[in-house]
DNA sequence: TGCAACAAAATTGGCGCCAATAATTTCGCC
DNA sequence: GGCGAAATTATTGGCGCCAATTTTGTTGCA
């Protein structure tokens, strides 16, 4: 009766679909473009099946989009869409913030801390992708305090949706550093245990670190 | 320029995912049964490639589960989930009621009061399968003037989730007369243009919906 | 020189086959 | 007669092949 444990999922499909998934977070493609699946059979050492499985998966969790005959290609979310997944991650990541407060434990806040320094750390001498993996690591283990799976999986499914946006997350240093102020902000409503300052912080976290107004233009 | 419209979700394979949905919608197959194959492509009138790729979209979708070498069966939600999906309708329901209020206008009212009405007849004329239905078209009709597509989105993939507990979702009579009572206290709010009501009644009428207390016995 | 039609190449996508694995039945032994 | 092991059956799942479609390149004509 003990043994209704192996829900996997299923293995290699899923495998190369967050490879490919990480791939896309890290600007290893970028928006709009094309996927061959030549090209990542050979990438990725993977056979043409697993392949396109993976890359329905991500189709159905749109991180790319799927055109018949034409193939894959990492999805470009228009300005209203974006706006709609901020809306959405606002709502959301606000929506933790009571039970976040209410479970964390000490231990986990001096992790936090840690986690935010080592952001501020980066701020300075990190690449992109080393602040945007820390930045992530920050937001994730802090809602993991939240007490809901299901949340916790919409938010991150999100927040990967955004990727695909026009937008660039840190467009300016200023901006960089203002993200690493909120940090310390948030740690500070944490250990006041106040989650109403917490929800506020978030949902300005949330605008601010993408701007709508002056879009940066990016080169073709 | 102006032909960038043919976004073609991949016809064949999303139809059948979604007549498969429904039948699960519909407790054609209920929670925790095996979908075989072969028998799906007969129902269907599919190829067995097809049918695999509809599954495959399920079980990313989380509507099914897939158990390598065993196949797929529809999900079965523990209490655990089922609550944490609860707590989420809740969250994303209630947020739709600001802009709901702010957007709709007097011909939807009229049109929600219709369908109102057609769930308070269904209550003592209609079949189970009826109501839901009814139901659903009242919900998505409401929360369709939110004004955000990926919200909507969300709320529906966790309604469809939330099925395959063991819950049965208006367990008695008396229940289902709430849910029908509700609808009107709903109209009301949303006639006096007061969202913050509307949001309450959203809220409770998702928990009374699915009563968490004496849960009804399933025959095995 | 520009444009259109045609030909060649590249890429995607449907599908059926068969091996791998699990479920079921049968058979033999205690 | 009950229990366990081996054989049989049923079902899933990986994979390669080739047709359909699109894109690219070329040629001919105005």
């Amino acid at each position: 009766m003990t043994e209704r444990k192996r829900k996997n999922t299923n293995t290699r499909r899923a495998l190369l679909a967050n490879e490919i998934a990480q791939a896309i977070r890290l600007r290893a493609f970028r928006p709009g473009e094309w996927l061959r699946q030549i090209d990542l059979e050979e990438r990725f050492q993977a056979t043409r099946f697993d392949v396109r499985s993976a890359l329905d998966e991500l189709a159905v969790r749109k991180t790319i989009e799927h055109v018949p005959n034409r193939g894959y290609r990492v999805a470009e979310v228009d300005m209203k869409t974006y706006e709609e997944i901020l809306a959405a991650r606002i709502i959301l990541e606000k929506a933790t913030a009571e039970s976040v407060v209410a479970r964390i434990d000490d231990a986990a806040i001096a992790r936090l801390d840690a986690l935010a320094a080592q952001f501020s750390a980066a701020v300075t001498t990190g690449s992109r992708t080393e602040q945007s993996e820390i930045n992530r690591a920050f937001h994730q283990f802090m809602y993991s305090f939240c007490g809901n799976a299901v949340l916790e999986e919409m938010i991150w499914g999100l927040r990967d949706r955004g990727r695909g946006s026009q937008i660039t997350v840190w467009s300016s240093h200023e901006l960089l550093q203002k993200s690493d102020r909120e940090h310390y902000e948030m740690m500070a409503a944490l250990k006041a245990r106040d989650p109403g300052r917490l929800a506020a912080l978030i949902a300005t976290h949330i605008i601010k670190g993408a701007p709508v107004g002056p879009a940066p233009i990016e080169p073709g």
